[in-house]
DNA sequence: AGGGTTTAGTCATTCGATTTAGTGGCACCG
DNA sequence: CGGTGCCACTAAATCGAATGACTAAACCCT
């Protein structure tokens, strides 16, 4: 509790050398002893002398002048552009938090809202703290040119690609989430299935990675694949609605139907409900989410592919802390993650 | 672009030493450039043989450096007890974040799931590194008792208050937002409102202090108090669901409906829908939320309270940044902010 | 020319740890 | 009895910047 005073009289917080003439020893024993440090004979009483000054004095290791000696900043970077408009994408800063901490790293975070000079500025700010290795997250799956700063530190790259796959990378699995989904409905017997996709530029791999996926699937099936049957929006709660109640005006009309997100399927229970069709009697309902707040507030309940943001947050982190004493150029791993089929009530 | 060469020939990213030798000067002079240091002449021409210097290299001050020079390492804590539950706590990050990311200091985020235990680990984390403030923030607003590290620096309560009000806090103003909500009816000329509101345990202020808000605008409207159109319960889809089929079964119903958050709300619309009632034409629904996507994905588009969680986040950051230097017990302002009405279609 | 002031810097110390190289003392061995 | 090895430590250098104390040279004024 004695916290050391200093020549003006003002309160310091203690050192190593406190606790070294507290215990009796010198600076370096302490930090054999703090450190528990292999090879060194420090007997236990020694041991528990230091142990007994350091809680006597309230000390506490002050990290930067360690990180200094030992070039580690125990910090890793988290680059992304906009966490703005994606709700989820906080999701992948926890799952990536959550990791980090759990290996005494912490995260720092820059947002850059995608202009480039941001972009540069924030890398500028994290090399200059020297993090020990970046994570580029970006708020939808896509393939991106990274900044050139990247090469030179151990780097994951977080629901994104580069082009050329030189650095490692963690995304989604978005041709076998497609495919998934599909035989889900393919397996209950529902051949004629509607997909309502999000295809907004830049978001392409999503969109059209579900939707070749949903074209294997029904092949697989000998299902027939019908192109009229699918329709790319904006992913608004509006798009579902309109397409739905266009979709169940046809001839044929699909049995079930897959939408991009979870918004969408809000807008297809309307449509549905209009039509005074019954989920999943009438027509079978599945969605790609984030949260499962919607999902769990819909009647029926919605069945979903939960989206695994927070898991590839977590695999980012993890790959990065473990290979942060590789040799540079990482082995470049292009890891993805599938969603899984939570089941609830609308299938 | 030229790394500096260690003996071992091993690339080191270039120190002041480098760029004063590149430059001719002396390290004290390239501090002096590099931090525009006032009160010392140094004429133009040196001035921007250091520049070049520092661009030639590629040089980039090292932050751990510095921070141990200036005892401040421009990184303030962020301790928080679980943000799994809570969905929209993340904006409370995400706002912190940003409003200190534009003060030049990054936040260290530290979860600790609410276990004293892990709070303590936390505390130790952020403190051995020097933090130069925290910020401690729970998922829902309540009083809490901090841990008493946060006494001896810096420190500000987010969507909490401490029991004697000693330290800086901001939260929701739930009086306020109850009050203006029910105004907002009262206004359209509604007199039977129904409340569903969350009262969890640990959750007491915001369910009961709407309550009294909404008290306070039917005694200023002088419509009369109905206990019976009160209804407390978990805060789920399902419980909206069940109150209001209760709620229009009465001989005379609400004719406006506020619910505690946008769950609820979608339980509410499904039961109104079933009952045949037309938003807002028959009953008038207000909610209190997070983010916008259930409002503006339900039809007819919900009026909302929308939480200002971003804005606490940054006022809590921006408070402590303006109030590092202050001497320790910083003035204790207990700040609230109000909710903003968002009209849409639903009242 | 001499004294004072300004200009344009430099030197050496400091922040608080880690780490390399080394040292005094003791036991044991031949 | 001298040498060797081990034990239990310590001294001093180091990480990279910031900074208080100084100083050499130039300039100004009388």
């Amino acid at each position: 509790m004695t916290a050391a005073v200093g020549q003006n009289g003002v309160r310091r917080s203690p050192t190593m050398r406190d606790v070294a003439e507290a215990a009796g020893v010198s600076p370096t024993t302490v930090s054999f002893v703090i450190n528990d440090r292999a090879g060194v004979g420090i007997p236990d009483a020694t041991r528990s002398r230091v142990w007994t000054a350091v809680k006597q004095l309230d000390y506490r290791p002050n990290a930067t002048a360690r990180h200094l000696r030992t070039r580690r900043s125990q910090t890793i970077g988290f680059v992304t552009n906009g966490l703005v408009d994606a709700p989820f994408a906080a999701d992948l800063i926890l799952g990536a938090q959550d990791a980090a901490w759990a290996r005494e790293h912490l995260l720092a975070i820059a947002t850059t809202d995608g202009d480039p000079r941001a972009e540069e500025a924030a890398m500028e700010t994290l090399l200059s703290r020297r993090v020990d290795g970046i994570i580029f997250a970006t708020s939808s799956h896509r393939v991106v040119t990274p900044p050139a700063g990247l090469r030179n530190l151990p780097a994951v790259l977080l629901n994104c690609v580069c082009a050329d796959r030189s650095l490692p990378s963690v995304a989604l699995d978005d041709v076998e989430d497609g495919r998934r989904a599909t035989e889900v409905l393919l397996r209950k017997g529902h051949r004629r299935i509607g997909l309502i996709e999000v295809v907004r530029p830049g978001a392409q791999p999503t969109g059209s990675g579900r939707l070749e996926g949903y074209r294997q699937a029904l092949g697989a099936f000998y299902a027939r694949f019908d192109e009229s049957l699918v329709h790319r929006g904006d992913g608004s709660a509006a798009d579902g609605y309109h397409v739905v109640r266009e979709l169940m005006r046809r001839p044929q009309p699909p049995t079930a139907i897959i939408c991009g997100t979870d918004e969408i399927a809000m807008g297809v229970y309307d449509a549905l409900r209009e039509l005074r069709l019954v989920i999943p009697r009438d027509v079978a309902v599945l969605a790609f989410d984030g949260r499962g707040a919607i999902a769990t507030s819909l009647r029926p309940a919605l069945s979903t592919m939960a989206l695994p943001f927070a898991d590839m947050g977590r695999w980012a982190a993890g790959y990065l802390t473990d290979h942060l004493d590789h040799p540079m150029p990482l082995p470049a791993v292009q890891q993805t993650i599938a969603s899984p089929f939570v089941e609830r009530a609308s299938v």
